[in-house]
DNA sequence: ATACATGTTTCATTATGTGAAACGCAATAA
DNA sequence: TTATTGCGTTTCACATAATGAAACATGTAT
């Protein structure tokens, strides 16, 4: 890889081990060394750091390593700092009940949408995307409604690197035809999803705005497709919903309305 | 501290590092140096390497760095791998509807309970305990309702070098206490906190145990004590409602019932 | 019994991580 | 303007601290 003289060397190769660990579960040091092209005792050095420090175990029986739970109890104090999920939370009650269907909440993650925090349709069918996922924000309603009020440049520095994925022939296949698309969602308010990431899967999503105006989060309502028709009555009811609690939050993030841009 | 020779202090230094950013938030390279007496240089480079790595970020305006959404989202990941929220939720729904108070679904991560889901009481008073923190396991209602359903030797491994704190005059205060209290929970199948961890809040906690018997998770619902009479008629038929799901979660996770060892 | 897995420990070698000092830049003060 | 202070960053000579081959320990299957 590129040696890049500042980075430190065993570091890279720890996280490389827990990210490795995090995807195939328990694994022997052998395993993860043949994997990482790392000698076995490497590893073992390694590993056993990690485990002194809490992110690893070694299940007694097999003798393989495993992640703690570490991880899963930091990383939720990184995302309760903002309150979001708190603050959210009377908000997405609030839409699942009156619409029956499943609705999320997403932060930005780099060039990804991340849900944080989503409340299930009671329907038999429904949308069901994972808490702690992220996927690409040009593909879905979530991460372009946050797109949309975030500073061009910043938008452009995300993705100008960044390949576009065809996950359906409606997805946003290069970086114009975003920032054509995320100037619409500006003016309208609300951002749609229309199978352009999953077939048969749309959504609505709408910015939580912050007193700059940015997005810090959005909010969304997703559904399978056959259900409203696109633009129809019941959908912009849905629409209407999503826009007041989306205004109300952003109110408890400080933003005061009224300014467009 | 202690030398030990097989542990890789770079990674120890970093891991540090996103500790240390995980308390406090923002911090600059000198902040990070001084709290953790390293010299800034070489904090700039661990930094630079979780940031190639994406576990830390850099704040454009103020320089200063702060952990990423990541760690959060690889221990979603690996809470995922049991599929205990997805299977326990149905049941967590049920309970919440039937109760309106705090539902909890905890595991155990060493000698400390995590709680990794919850529905809150629809009640303006209330217990809520914030999913991804852990507390110690003797002083919890599920902790105690996981040790119960423990290896005893594993029990006496966890808590024979922890202390014993004394949140409130009734928490448990030595292994020996603990040991005894198990043996009855093990016997009654339910594990109750009655204002031993937090001054006017009540638990009762049954086990999720899979094939061998042992504990995986548990349940529980919380409330304020003073809104039933503890041991009377309102509580039983909570408990009796607890431990109806636990016995069914228990199924899925391959516990054929009887076996009462 | 034998061979072959595994994880662990040892230890000589030097690649690799270190911190003092210099640097560049921005904000503030004189 | 010209210092001054504070910050993150870069450089570089030095030696510490990380490395991997090999030996070891233990268990499992042949």
């Amino acid at each position: 890889m590129t040696k890049n003289s500042n980075h430190v060397q065993s570091v890279i190769r720890a996280l490389e081990i827990i990210e490795f660990l995090n995807e195939k579960k328990e694994q022997g040091v052998t395993q993860i060394g043949e994997a990482l092209d790392l000698d076995k005792s490497t590893v073992h050095r390694l590993v056993n750091t990690l485990r002194y420090k809490g992110y690893v175990n070694q299940n007694p029986v097999t003798q393989k390593y495993l992640n703690s739970y570490k991880l899963f109890e930091m990383g939720t104090i990184e995302i309760d700092r903002l309150g979001l999920i708190r603050r959210a939370n009377p908000y997405l009650e609030h839409l699942a009940s009156r619409t029956r269907e499943t609705v999320n909440l997403a932060i930005l993650d780099g060039p990804r949408a991340m849900y944080v925090e989503k409340i299930e349709s009671t329907e038999v069918i429904k949308a069901d995307i994972g808490v702690g996922r992220s996927y690409p924000a040009y593909a879905t309603s979530l991460g372009k409604a946050m797109l949309a009020y975030t500073p061009r440049e910043k938008v452009i520095r995300l993705f100008e690197k960044e390949g576009f994925t065809k996950f359906t022939p409606d997805t946003i296949g290069s970086l114009d035809e975003l920032l054509a698309e995320l100037k619409i969602i500006h003016r309208r308010g609300y951002a749609v999803d229309d199978q352009e990431f999953i077939p048969g899967l749309a959504c609505i999503a709408a910015p939580i705005r912050m007193g700059s105006g940015d997005a810090v989060a959005a909010l969304s309502i997703s559904y399978p497709r056959y259900r409203y028709k696109s633009g129809g009555k019941e959908e912009l009811s849905m629409v209407e919903l999503l826009l007041e609690a989306a205004k109300r939050l952003s109110a408890e993030f400080g933003y005061e309305g009224g300014v467009n841009d």
